[in-house]
DNA sequence: TCCTTGTCTTGATGAATGTCGAAACAACAG
DNA sequence: CTGTTGTTTCGACATTCATCAAGACAAGGA
């Protein structure tokens, strides 16, 4: 776990839109609960909360930055990421010998203006 | 399922407040994710999300109401409605033969809160 | 009182999940 | 090329979960 600041992170592009209040306004078609289903449980075990909210305080983490503060194999800390990342939570990249982990605002943001209430 | 409109609504209280950004400011603590992740994990069900959201688009919404809009025992919507209930998400109360449901603004005002990017 | 209707609880069961250890893969340093 | 370190994949296992059918409970009407 050394020298990771050496490695420029790469850029990211911009957001896309989501509907506020949708939860509260029209209630959620099936296709789109089983859509939006899979993000929440993916945010739904104490393990990958922690994981997604140490990747959304930096602009990208190493799993080596990450796996420390996890009394969890190495195995599982993959797993759970991958879950996250399958969610579309975070996206990932290998650089070098480094995989570095960043969170995607726009999914965050539309779970959160999903579950906004008294916004509109 | 007659004469619902028969029953009065009670009157409901208030919220509480919570923190924004939560999320990608401070990593939340492990006490928090074993908190919130149920909270999450409830909303991770294609059928309780839509539970949810039917809830959440009235004012509060009966048993019998919900019901027939899915094709599960009643067994199964009474068991995810025990899982939302648990989670804070939504309350109930027994009127007579229906039971009411309605949406707990605040936990879900919360979890928007958390989620919520670039709002301070 | 008995019956009907609405809701919840209780097993039971197959599927999904979280975890580990071990093996595999990737990148780099000697 | 060989060894080392970081990460992911694989196989196995115990636990949790979504679902149903059936029974229990609650409230009101005949």
């Amino acid at each position: 776990m050394t020298r990771l600041d050496t490695l420029a992170p790469a850029g990211r592009e911009p957001a896309t839109a989501a509907a506020c209040c949708a939860l509260a306004k029209t209630p959620v078609s099936v296709a789109e609960s089983e859509r939006l289903a899979p993000i929440f449980k993916a945010l739904g075990d104490p393990v990958r909360l922690r994981l997604a909210s140490l990747i959304a305080a930096a602009p990208e983490v190493c799993v080596c930055e990450i796996s420390p503060l996890f009394e969890l194999s190495s195995g599982t800390i993959s797993h759970h990421l991958k879950t996250l990342r399958e969610a579309g939570l975070v996206g990932s990249e290998r650089r070098g010998t480094y995989v570095f982990y960043w969170i995607e605002p726009e999914v965050l943001g539309s779970l959160s203006a999903l579950l906004a209430v008294d916004c509109c």
